[in-house]
DNA sequence: ACTATTTTAGTACCAGGTTCTAAAAAAGAG
DNA sequence: CTCTTTTTTAGAACCTGGTACTAAAATAGT
């Protein structure tokens, strides 16, 4: 095997298994462990060790970066039971890969987040929504989510919240929430109780 | 200082900073090397470098595991254009730390992803969705998605499907769905198309 | 004062390398 | 076929960040 086809497969093997030693892959390539070192050197891919140390921290990095997991979006402003704000740009995780177009859900946590996060209460959880994607939303745009919480008549478990999310001056998301608060009562969770439609 | 305060320190700072050695430890401790390797003895801590496999490991399972980021659930029955079914199973990063109760949004995302994958198009996209939580969610359940294409009166561009969320036989969510889909005529997407609700 | 616990010290050893020197083996050129 | 260059292999010394083990101090408990 030429010399150049070992190093692609080197590069194959690691990439698909960075956990793999010098040792294993002199089995793998059938070479001595000095050329496995020397193909190593030149094609720049750092010892077994240091790549486990890189992944760790960037998984590190990313863990403590990413409470974005449990708040989708950036809240900016934040007037309980009134409104807030919150900004998330749309990167390469969030979109369909092919067309650059996010997933809808992504919006939708998005302004989920924010109208959970609006109701000044403990446990605050969306009992229903009705939402619309007024136009798709692509790769690198920021959208802006503005919530306002509208007075609740009659049941003050029930807070309904709009939202509206626009990328520059166009809206292009818009829902009604109805979040279930724990005013007092707590532990309902639902259950069969059934939202009047708006 | 007492030993068990040490300890306790120990496990404060290795938290904080997993990729702290050994030595440095003494340095923030002021003991012996031995005493720390004591102490992560008896305290079960692993050496640094098993503590960097472990986390290059965990968020290499991860990112095998998680384009489960495009879509939330695993599809495990789909016919296209008719109907699907999808398992998602509530873990720790998709509750609330307090209450152990699903955010709504991922339990909408299982849903979106399933209404989205059942429709047979190139670019299928959410337009928008009615939708209710029944009850909550709590960490460790299974969700059982199924969604089911409605026949479409009118417009063909505009699919309805609707989601059923179920833990066991208990039905926990449920969704109305219009997805925008490609048919022909490319690139729609959305404007300012309103859709009948229902 | 004697015992038990805790801490420190030191040595041997290990994995998975790097660095360096040097010799074989293979390939290419004239 | 010989000479040169490239490639491969071998081996020894050294490194980090440890483990495993033995043993002696220091400290605390009673």
């Amino acid at each position: 095997m030429p010399k150049k086809a070992r190093q692609q497969q080197l590069i194959k093997i690691i990439e698909e298994n960075p956990f793999v030693t010098d040792q294993e892959l002199t089995r793998k390539l059938k070479v001595s462990i000095q050329t496995i070192r020397l193909d190593r050197m030149e094609l720049g891919i750092p010892e077994l060790r240091e790549r486990m140390k890189q992944m760790a921290e960037r998984s590190y990095d990313q863990v403590r970066s990413l409470p974005l997991h449990e708040v989708i979006g950036e809240i900016v402003d934040l007037q309980l039971d009134k409104s807030g704000i919150s900004i998330f740009e749309i990167r390469d995780e969030h979109v369909f890969s092919r067309t650059g177009i996010a997933r809808g859900h992504h919006v939708f946590a998005q302004a989920n987040s924010l109208a959970v996060a609006v109701i000044n209460d403990e446990i605050a959880l969306t009992f229903s929504a009705d939402i619309r994607f007024i136009r798709s939303v692509h790769l690198g745009e920021k959208c802006i989510a503005k919530a306002y919480v509208r007075p609740s008549s009659g049941n003050k478990a029930k807070a309904k919240v709009e939202v509206f999310t626009y990328v520059g001056e166009e809206m292009v998301f818009q829902g009604n929430f109805v979040i279930y608060r724990s005013t007092g009562d707590d532990n309902h969770e639902g259950g069969n109780i059934h939202a009047d439609r708006h």
